[in-house]
DNA sequence: AATAAAAACAGTAATCATTATCAACTTTAA
DNA sequence: TTAAAGTTGATAATGATTACTGTTTTTATT
């Protein structure tokens, strides 16, 4: 891994993904950032989003309407994901065991993460009544 | 939902999705049946797809470098993802419910599917050693 | 502080998956 | 048949993401 200097622009970007519970997509993120920091570029938020990828910082959960979202949280939970609103939630379903060392355990297949989605209507929606 | 017409194209789309279980993306199936159908369009495969989704005749699997793949089986069984050659593998993991009808009742979301994906290394590529 | 190398950046162009458009062709129902 | 409705190929458009390039910032060293 390549030597990081210090840079305002990428602990904003980190401490925008990781205050929110939104799940946002790169976007997102930069919208939010704009007004505070009017010369930030897209291109710098997705820059630095790929870097904390490749630092496992963060993860992706999942893909709505094309685009990407992401997680600043990388403790182990579920999420939901409305199919109306395209809204993600954390789901804390502590029963579940993410203990998944040996669930394919002489399969062969070695798992480094699993994610368990649940997709449907998000209680707003639902209460909304949209069709 | 709309009426249809017969559609041989569309047959030979859904058969290659059904018939394999490589998980394919859009162009995959496009390259295979290419050969066989010359003038078949890419945006057919696609518009076709989304047409099964809508019926709901296949599923969504996940998103691997950018590519959406799909399942024509959609019974409830998990994925394998290959976080080095992208390749998509079924896991029967028979012992996990997919009864999920009660797993967040009465938290106000109304869960419509479930998935359980597993990322990590193949056994092919655990094999060759690649890095 | 000056300074040079490395890293990060803005702005923009390029890439690539997917979707929309539309005129031509098929299927269907009568 | 025939006409309306559905389907298609070819192509253009869209939109997310990535690559490029010249400039600016950070860092390590005087």
């Amino acid at each position: 891994m390549a030597k990081h200097n210090f840079s305002s622009k990428r602990n904003a970007i980190y401490d925008m993904v990781c205050s929110t519970d939104t799940h946002p997509s790169a976007r997102w993120v930069y919208e939010k950032l704009k007004p505070d920091i009017p010369d930030l570029s897209l291109g710098t938020v997705y820059r630095n989003i790929a870097l904390f990828k490749d630092e496992g910082k963060i993860r992706v959960v999942c893909n709505v309407n094309g685009e990407e979202r992401i997680d600043g949280d990388i403790t182990p939970h579920s999420h939901f994901i409305c199919n109306k609103c395209g809204n993600v939630y954390d789901i804390c379903d502590k029963q579940i065991t993410f203990d998944f060392s040996s669930e394919l355990s002489g399969t062969g297949y070695i798992v480094e993460s699993k994610f368990i989605l649940y997709y449907g209507i998000c209680p707003e929606c639902s209460e909304k009544k949209i069709h």
